[in-house]
DNA sequence: TGTAAACATGGTATGCTTACCATATATTCA
DNA sequence: TGAATATATGGTAAGCATACCATGTTTACA
C-alpha cells in the first residue's frame, strides 16, 4: 500500500503538502492541489491512521463491552451507541463478555492496547477491578445498566427498582398475592434492583411473607428450570415476574410444556421488551427499558467527557421506564 | 499513560528488555524479569499496540460490515464472526450500512485507515465498486450472503436458490398453485436467488403463469404493504412466501389486521428463522440458514487467507439450508 | 583448556503522518 | 516605496514498540 511519500513524489511535492490537501488545512495553491489529488487517485492512496494516532493519542474509536449482542436488548443498545458515535465522528469496537470476568478483562486489555479513546462498559461482575484499570490508565468510561463498586464513575441505567415496583404494584392491583420472581445473579446490580423494587411494592402492601425470589442467570434455562420448580411449590404462586426477556421466554416454554395457559392459569410479567421489529404479536405485560436511548445517552456522555464538556463530577443518569400492559397478565379470579 | 521507556527506566534496563519480558521472547534473567514485572505493575503499564502495528502492518483486527445488526440473523452471524476471530487472536470492528452505499463506503474507508487486516463484507448493493477498493489496496476480503460483480473473490453464502426451490416445492406438494413471493431489492443477489429458486420450482411444475413476485426491501413495511395488496388481488394466492424474517413479520401483521388466520385461511412460509433464543413458540415453516456457521466459515476463510493457508484461487462456499416444517403452512383444502 | 553454543542485554533504525518552525514569494496598505 | 500581512511550500522531529545487529558473559563439552 502506498504511503504519503509515494503520493508526494508522484505529485512532485513534499509529504506535508499532501497532508495539507487531505486535511484541507493551511495554504495550498489550486495547481498543486490538483496535482496532489490526481496522484492520490492514481495510487488509490488511503492515509494510514496509525501514525497520527500515535502522535495525537486519539484514535476516534470507542469500545463497547457488553454481555451478549445476541440479546435483542443489547443489540438495540449497541445500535444506539454506534449511531451516536458515528454522528460525532467516532467509531466503535464491540466485545461480548458472556458475563465472564476473564473475557471482559481480555477485551479491556486489548482495547486499551488499541488506544481507544473511551469505554462503554456493561460490567460482567460487580466486584470489577475494571474500574481500577481505567482509573489507573485515566481512560474515560461510562458504565451501562449496572452499578460497580465505588461511586465516582459516570453511569447510565434504567430505573430498575422503580420499574419493578410499578410492575409489582400492577400485579397486586389485579389481586395477585403470591408472586414468584425469577432473576439474575446476586452480583448483578440490575438483578438486585429489580428484586428490591419488587420487595418494596410487596412491603408497602404488607405482604412480606410468602414471596419467592429465585436467583439464577439472565437466560432462558433459568426461566425454564425455576418455573418447573415454582409449579411444584405449594401454595402455588398466581403470577410470575421474569426480570429479563430471556427469562420470560424460558418461563413461557416451561408453562407451555406443562399445558398451562397464560394468563388464564397463571399471569406472567416481564422486564425488557422484545423489539417491535421481531415480534408479530406483542404479548407480554412488561416494563420496557429504552434501550436505544440508553446507548445514545451513554455515548453522548462519554463523548462530552472526551472533549471536556461534561459537567464536573460523576454523572448518574437514570432513565425512566414505562409499564406496558398486554395480554400476559389478568385479574385474579375471585379478587375484588 | 506510561510507555515502555518509563518502565525501562524504573526497572533500570533498556526498553528492548521490557519488550522481551512482555512478549516472552528471547533471553531474560529471572532477576531482571522480576524487576521489570514489578515496574510494569507499579506503573500499570499497558503496551501501545499502535507502534508495532505501524511497523508490522498487522493490527490483528478484522472489519465486519453488514446491513443491520438489529436483525437477529445478522446478530448471529456477527457472533459467529467474533467468536472465531477471538479464537485466532483477532478482534473485530463492526459497521452497520443500513443498505446504504454511502455508509458502506464511509466505513470501508475508515476501516482501511485503521489498517484492519481484512474485511468481512455484506455488500450494500451489487454494483459495489467496493471490491475495487479492496483489490487496489490488496486487502483480503470475504463477501457474505450475496454476490457482487466479477467472480474473483472469496465468498460464503447460503444456497438461497436451492432453499427457495425446496420451500416452494413443499408448498406445491400441499396443493398450493397460486403463491405470492415478497422479496428484497432487485440489486440484492440473495433476493434474486430466492426468486430464481421459486421460479425454478414453479416451472418444473409447469405453472409458469399466475405467480406474483413483489420486489421491495427486506423489511417489515415491505411485508405489510404488499400483503395488503396481495389480499386485494384476484384470484387471491393461497400461500405467501416471505423471503426474509422481517418480511415474514410484516406479512403476519397484515394478515392479523385483516382478521385472517394462518394457516387456515392462507399459508405462510419464510426464509430465515428467528433464533430459538427469542421465540417462545416457533411457528413459521422456514428454510433456516445457518447464520452462526456462515460467520464462522467466512472468518476462517479470511484468516486462512491472511496467513496464506487458503487454497489458491477464489473460494465460494455455499452452505446448505434445511427446510423446517411448522404450523404456518397447511394442505390446501380440496387438494389431493 | 579451548571453543562452540547458550544466555543476557543494549543501540539504532523503522513504520507513517503531522505539529512546529523556517523560508520564500506575493499582496496589501499606509 | 517600505513594512506588514497573506500565501505557499518544505525540513525536522515526535510518538511507540520491536527487528536486527552487536556485544559481552556464562556454560557445556570435547
Amino acid at each position: 500500500m502506498p504511503n504519503i511519500h509515494d503520493v508526494a513524489k508522484l505529485a512532485g511535492v513534499a509529504p506535508i503538502t499532501v497532508s495539507r490537501v487531505i486535511n484541507n488545512k493551511g495554504y495550498v495553491s489550486d495547481k498543486t492541489r490538483q496535482r496532489v489529488e490526481s496522484a492520490i487517485d492514481e495510487l488509490a492512496y488511503v492515509p494510514n491512521a496509525l501514525g497520527p494516532s500515535l502522535r495525537s493519542k486519539r484514535t476516534m474509536t470507542l469500545a463497547l463491552v457488553l454481555s451478549d449482542i445476541t440479546n435483542p436488548f443489547w443489540t438495540t443498545v449497541a445500535r444506539g451507541v454506534e449511531d451516536t458515535a458515528n454522528e460525532n465522528g467516532y467509531h466503535i469496537i464491540i466485545g461480548n463478555t458472556d458475563e465472564s470476568p476473564e473475557k471482559q478483562s481480555d477485551y479491556l486489555t486489548f482495547m486499551l492496547q488499541k488506544q481507544v479513546d473511551g469505554f462503554l462498559l456493561v460490567p460482567a461482575s460487580s466486584n470489577v477491578t475494571s474500574s481500577d484499570i481505567f482509573q489507573r490508565q485515566r481512560v474515560p468510561f461510562v458504565v451501562l445498566d449496572r452499578e460497580i463498586q465505588g461511586n465516582d464513575y459516570d453511569s447510565v441505567r434504567s430505573d430498575s427498582q422503580g420499574g419493578a415496583c410499578k410492575l409489582t404494584k400492577y400485579l397486586l392491583e389485579l389481586g395477585h398475592k403470591r408472586i414468584a420472581v425469577i432473576t439474575g445473579r446476586q452480583d448483578n446490580s440490575a438483578a438486585r434492583d429489580r428484586v428490591r423494587g419488587f420487595m418494596q411494592a410487596i412491603e408497602e402492601a404488607g405482604l412480606d411473607e410468602d414471596q419467592q425470589v429465585y436467583w439464577g442467570e439472565f437466560n432462558q434455562e433459568t426461566g425454564y428450570d425455576f418455573t418447573r420448580l415454582i409449579l411444584q411449590s405449594r401454595p402455588q404462586p398466581t403470577a410470575i415476574f421474569a426480570t429479563n426477556n430471556f427469562i420470560a421466554i424460558g418461563v413461557m416454554r416451561a408453562l407451555r410444556d406443562q399445558g398451562l395457559r397464560v394468563p388464564e392459569d397463571i399471569s406472567v410479567v416481564a422486564f425488557d421488551d422484545l423489539p417491535a421489529a421481531i415480534t408479530i404479536d406483542p404479548f407480554f405485560t412488561v416494563v420496557s427499558q429504552h434501550a436505544y436511548e440508553m446507548g445514545k445517552r451513554a455515548t453522548e456522555l462519554l463523548i462530552a467527557r472526551l472533549v471536556d464538556e461534561a459537567p464536573e463530577g460523576p454523572q448518574e443518569i437514570i432513565l425512566p421506564i414505562d409499564i406496558i400492559v398486554r395480554r400476559s397478565s389478568s385479574r385474579l379470579l375471585g379478587a375484588p
